[in-house]
DNA sequence: GAGCACTGC
């Protein structure tokens, strides 16, 4: 997984400069009067131009930290919140923990002692729900803001209603230039205005500052006229590199496993054909679903005399960064998800990527030396994309975010300051779920207590409703452990192509008739009990030790939330599922308690083995995932709806009764 | 018979 890759300890030397030469060091006086003077900053600065890591130690010098205050820098990614404040501590010369910490779930190294704290931006609004001032602060720096995340939009949309409270508080942006004036727009309001003679913009409320960055050139090069298959033309372009270019490992763009394997096949074919003189190539996958032993061979330096090539999805364009590398191939598409507000249906297809994207993996290639960037797509259709990807504020579900927000005590949703508001259409639906759920009353204010314990969870609204229910059907204890599991979202099992007959007999020794939800709970006990949290016991039954581990983290932390609620835990009670003696009905149980929060989601077995919705106007299928691929069921519920190619898919799903629906939802239900 | 990338005290 990728957010369990955590390599960069390993590799901090050779992104070490020494900080007085970073670009930004000449800038130093200028930021610091900058964020002294106006109380929103605008940093537009380059890869290697040592924003994240000098600015905050600026400040903190400046004073910035005095009586107590700490200034805050968030990360959309885990990863980017320890390794950053691993460096900065370093150069700092203390524990990370002291002076500089990190926070992010399930760690939190900081003390009183921190004065400079990273941390996810997700964290920062957890944070915001104990302290909706941020008051702890002096400064805030929302770092990589041009990635849109759907926590880095929802922060600053709060950011900006806390500077209108707190006139001290420091928020400094940082983004790529393409984006600088939007986000200074949207703090500035009207107010901002362009001065012609200097070109400079700006008001009272902020400035933008540019800081180059530490890159080489990089030449960028299109086709002549369009690839007819992307695929085999990354193959040949990458050995056309390999017999004409200088030295210097490739990083090849495509969207998906599928498409990677296909590429390493063909790669390995071709090369095995070289003559034996030359340089050899080295054909290496990257992308999330593979191991973390697998990601790694990519960081390691190809044997002498070979070339390596990395096929890698969007994981490679922002989360992964590898040395090294001198030329770029860019297919010119990602794989997205979106979400269809009419049909409640995330999409998950490959559409073409932005200017903004595409500049980003062109720029993979100069981080050691002048590279090249070789893009499969003509000029033309370069100048025909999007200057930047749609946010995902805009093509995601929003009930989480709409319950959060509400939390957070913004309750006229439609008013709220978005920096791009999300279709009207997006909104609508998740209040009608958060209605149904009994999350929000007829105001559409949280209602007490279910909906302020909902959004304190940090589940999906419909699990959390499980978990909040679990209690009356006395399943509470198995709840936890599912919804645990459920949140790993699919990393239980590890994939492995070549024995999938093995892993298929692997996953039946846990399965259990009533669906994948039991099936969960039958893995989650064999791995605290049998397993005995153990890698080996892991890795021969095909289960993902890591993921494992921290189901049982998640699984803790659900449990003292509900224990703050006052909902007592007990873990006595001997489980059963129908692979166990059926001491109590427990699956039953378990089966009702999930329909209480997921009957939206329920759909009914045709006679040719698909299923149908409740309204009966659409056709899905089992995940090849579940267990209840290829089984006989009637009714059923499921987590979640996934559109891939021409199927629509159901994955995690659990048998129940029809009559549960209109018990559990009669409104919903009303009419059918 | 199959899946882009992230995240939550």
């Amino acid at each position: 997984m990728a957010s369990e890759l955590d390599l960069s300890s390993s590799f901090i030397p050779s992104l070490y400069k020494p900080a007085a030469l970073l670009p930004i060091a000449r800038h130093r006086q200028s930021l610091l009067y900058l964020v002294e003077t106006y109380p929103v900053t605008i940093v537009v600065g380059q890869t290697g131009s040592g924003k994240t890591t000098q600015l905050p130690q600026y400040l903190d010098q400046a004073g910035w930290c005095v009586d107590g205050k700490t200034i805050a820098v968030t990360q959309p990614r885990r990863v980017a919140a320890t390794t950053v404040a691993a460096r900065v501590a370093e150069e700092m010369r203390c524990k990370v923990g002291e002076e500089v910490g990190y926070s992010i779930r399930f760690e939190d190294l900081t003390s009183p002692a921190t004065r400079i704290k990273f941390l996810t931006d997700g964290m920062l609004l957890r944070e915001a729900l104990v302290d909706p001032l941020l008051s702890r602060y002096s400064v805030i720096m929302v770092d990589e803001a041009h990635e849109r995340s759907l926590s880095t939009d929802v922060l600053l949309g709060i950011l900006k209603k806390i500077g209108k409270k707190r006139p001290e508080l420091r928020i400094v942006i940082s983004s790529a230039t393409l984006q600088a004036e939007d986000f200074l727009r949207f703090f500035a309001g009207e107010e901002l205005q362009k001065d012609e003679d200097s070109n400079e913009i700006g008001g009272s409320v902020g400035r933008i500052i540019s800081l180059e960055g530490r890159m080489y050139p990089v030449d960028i090069l299109f086709l002549d006229s369009p690839a007819e298959d992307y695929v085999e033309r990354a193959v040949k372009t990458v050995f056309d590199i390999h017999s004409q270019e200088a030295d210097g490992d490739i990083l090849l763009f495509l969207t998906g496993r599928e498409e990677i394997d296909t590429a390493i096949q063909l790669i390995s074919e071709h090369a095995a054909t070289l003559r034996s003189k030359t340089q050899s190539v080295l054909p290496l996958p990257l992308y999330a679903g593979l191991t973390t032993e697998q990601q790694l061979y990519v960081f390691e330096p190809a044997p002498e005399n070979t070339r390596k090539v990395i096929v890698s999805t969007n994981i490679a364009e922002a989360s992964v960064t590898i040395d090294g590398i001198c030329y770029v191939v860019d297919c010119g598409f990602a794989k997205l998800r979106a979400y269809n507000p009419n049909t409640g249906i995330e999409t998950l297809t490959a559409v073409p990527i932005s200017k903004a994207s595409a500049t980003q993996r062109a720029g993979r290639a100069g981080r050691t030396k002048p590279g090249k960037c070789f893009r499969l797509y003509t000029q033309q259709a370069y100048e025909q994309l999007p200057d930047v990807a749609i946010p995902e504020i805009q093509r995601s579900n929003l009930a989480p975010v709409i319950m959060q927000l509400k939390a957070l005590g913004i309750d006229n949703i439609v008013r709220f300051d978005f920096l791009t508001p999300p279709p009207a259409e997006l909104v609508i639906r998740a209040l009608e779920l958060l209605f149904s759920l009994g999350t929000i009353d007829d105001y559409a204010k949280l209602t007490k207590p279910l909906g302020m314990r909902m959004a304190e969870l940090a589940v999906d609204p419909m699990m959390g409703k499980v978990l909040l229910s679990a209690q009356t059907f006395g399943c509470l204890n198995e709840i936890l452990s599912i919804a645990a599991m459920v949140s790993l979202q699919g990393s239980v099992w590890v994939q492995h192509d070549s024995d999938r007959k093995n892993a298929e007999s692997m996953r039946r020794k846990f399965a259990v008739e009533e669906g994948d939800h039991l099936t969960y709970l039958n893995v989650y006990q064999a791995f605290v009990t049998k397993g005995k949290k153990d890698s080996k016991w892991c890795r021969d039954n095909l289960l993902n030790y890591k993921s494992l581990q921290r189901a049982v983290s998640i699984r803790a932390q659900l449990k003292r939330y509900l224990e703050r609620f006052g909902i007592s835990v007990d873990e006595n009670p001997p489980l059963s599922t129908s692979r166990g003696p059926d001491l109590s009905g427990q699956p039953e149980r378990v089966q009702r308690c999930l329909t209480t929060g997921y009957f939206a989601h329920a759909a009914k077995m045709q006679p040719d083995g698909t299923f149908k919705t409740v309204s009966g106007d659409l056709t899905l299928y089992a995940h090849p995932s579940s267990i209840m691929f290829n089984r006989k069921v009637d009714w059923v519920i499921f987590h979640e709806i996934l559109q891939t190619g021409d199927k629509t898919y159901i994955r995690d799903i659990s048998k129940i009764e029809k009559s549960y629906l209109l018990e559990y939802a009669p409104e919903y239900y009303r009419v059918k």
